[in-house]
DNA sequence: TGTTAATATAACAATATTGCTATGCTTCAT
DNA sequence: ATGAAGCATAGCAATATTGTTATATTAACA
């Protein structure tokens, strides 16, 4: 994720307003991230992932915004589209 | 999974009507089999997983199913619930 | 400067998912 | 056999996401 974006995560979170907004709206960033990181790394355009999932530039514009949160079945066409795999798990918290 | 599952699995896979469904159904699965054991693990019955997230016990019921398949706002109340953390990344495929 | 490629945003109808209520099915214990 | 607990299913209104079209923005470059 980087290291001075941790840093200033950390910062911001003592602050509890923050802190609320931010646990909203963590999943959406998280997502957008992913999908961002995944297209980068198959090096297509936005409009090439569109064609191979049978939609449209601004659909996957939209679900590189992460809001609003895109469907699982998006998530999975987008992976295939970028030569990815969609790994979704429920890990143990403690 | 299971090496029973996997076995019995790969031998219906070289039919290709199977395939077919099969593909089409696999998340639904993956995702079903992921709630049940986070539950599991939980030790928590439906209702009381229902509570937790804020909803009913026919929901959770339903989100067991994994079909529909459930949105990213759900899993992740799923998560909590269940004293677990949800996981999504796109792994590169090749 | 003007053109093109890539990405972003908006609006609205269509589709998918959720909330809710009611009800059915099993299993277990009494 | 009856009752209770846990889970499954169905139907419908409410909410969320997607498809689509049109348009805006930005950067690179002839």
């Amino acid at each position: 994720m980087g290291k001075k974006f941790n840093e200033k995560k950390r910062e911001l979170m003592k602050n509890s307003e923050f802190r609320k907004e931010y646990n909203n709206l963590e999943p959406e960033f998280t997502i957008a991230r992913a999908l961002i990181e995944a297209r980068a790394r198959s090096g297509l355009t936005q409009q090439e992932v569109a064609k191979k999932m049978g939609t449209t530039q601004s659909a996957v514009a939209r679900l590189e915004r992460g809001h609003p949160l895109p469907s699982i079945t998006s998530l999975k066409k987008f992976a295939s589209a970028t030569n990815s795999k969609l790994n979704i798990s429920f890990v143990p918290a403690n």
